[in-house]
DNA sequence: CAAAATGATTAAAG
DNA sequence: CTTTAATCATTTTG
């Protein structure tokens, strides 16, 4: 999701012009304390942990509750000791005002000093100490981000699919190479015979397509073996069979499916130079050492990427050899030469 | 252990 | 909303 980023988009915002939003980041921060639970209601009780966080109103929830306890417990941690921090900040801050009264007063006796005076002081004295808070705040943000996404990314625990599940998916993908975008229906279908949900459906076809654009080559034996598959079980319904034609899918247009045999026109080999550059952002000179305390909480919890600020750079990526699909952007047109269905002789013994 | 595979998330475009 | 393309984080594999 999209946490981090609305997170360190208030954090980074140091940019060229001095924007000078007043009070617009100090209230995204609060709302997001707020809506994270950690600057909620107060709970002096002991035990009573069962904080709202995330109330999870949606409709297919249900999420496993039983490791969410421990991103609360995580949570709970946090919110503690940011309430202390805080306090502790206010309670400076008291007590450095009272100090400069009380130097005022002093002086009150050798020299005149206006009401003014002393109300300008005093302004100044909590605009320094609301900054100082402004930055727990920040660093309470960030926490709160990388612990959830420590905890609730679902890219952290990844299974793979069954076989079976990924049998039936390859099948009906390669028996509708030419086409291979399945209906709402179909994809329910598919969800249901393989025991997973109809977004995971969508996920692997959305990958399984591009991966297999990508590099077709890689993808070959794959498409023979599932291609020869449904082949066969498409020509045990007609007896006849004198000619090998097998049309098998009704709706095989035939184009894209491109088996060549040998002969490796296609070379695309996507050299992919990995821009690695990550680029971590520190956030901000740590004000006071106590708010790094926070970030041991979360490095306890066994330490995600420490910086959340990627650099997005656009890879130059210039081959394209357009699949066929869906429309591409760069009409480049390359090797789409609509090769009939091809005899399937399955002799390709490699 | 490093590289390949793989499922999930994101941003951008339609 | 869906899809592409890039990327992330994990699992499998050599």
């Amino acid at each position: 999701m999209k946490w981090f980023l609305r997170g360190f988009h208030i954090l980074s915002i140091r940019g060229a012009q001095e924007e000078e939003p007043p009070d617009a980041q100090l209230m995204r921060l609060d709302n997001m304390l707020l809506a994270e639970g950690v600057s909620g209601p107060e709970k002096g009780g002991g035990s009573a942990a069962a904080a709202a966080a995330a109330a999870a109103a949606g409709g297919g929830g249900s999420d496993n509750s039983a490791e969410h306890s421990d991103y609360r417990a995580k949570l709970s941690q946090i919110r503690q000791i940011y309430h202390t921090e805080l306090e502790k900040y206010e309670q400076a801050c008291n007590e450095f005002t009272t100090h400069v009264m009380n130097l005022l007063r002093e002086q009150s006796r050798t020299r005149p000093i206006s009401p003014k005076e002393i109300e300008r002081m005093v302004s100044i004295i909590h605009r320094k100490f609301s900054s100082i808070q402004m930055q727990l705040k920040q660093s309470t943000c960030e926490a709160v981000m990388i612990l959830r996404s420590r905890f609730l990314d679902a890219r952290r625990k990844r299974r793979n699919f069954n076989k079976q599940a990924t049998e039936i998916l390859n099948e009906y993908f390669y028996s509708h190479l030419s086409n291979p975008y399945p209906s709402e229906e179909a994809k329910e279908e598919l969800a249901k015979k393989c025991s997973i949900t109809v977004s995971q459906v969508s996920n692997w076809f959305g990958n399984k397509r591009i991966r297999y654009k990508k590099n077709i080559g890689k993808f070959q034996e794959e498409a023979n073996m599932y291609a020869a598959r449904t082949a066969a079980n498409a020509t045990s319904v007609s007896t006849h069979g004198s000619q090998a034609n097998s049309p098998s899918t009704p709706n095989s247009a035939g184009s894209a499916g491109s088996f060549n045999m040998n002969s490796g026109d296609l070379f695309m080999s996507v050299q992919s130079l990995n821009g690695d550059s990550y680029q971590g952002a520190q956030v901000g000179a740590n004000v006071q050492s106590q708010v790094d305390t926070l970030r041991h909480v979360i490095s306890q919890t066994g330490g995600y990427s420490e910086s959340l600020a990627a650099s997005q750079i656009y890879s130059p990526q210039g081959i394209n050899a357009n699949g066929g699909w869906q429309d591409a952007p760069t009409p480049s047109s390359v090797t789409s030469p609509t090769e009939g269905p091809g005899s399937v002789h399955s002799d390709t013994s490699n």
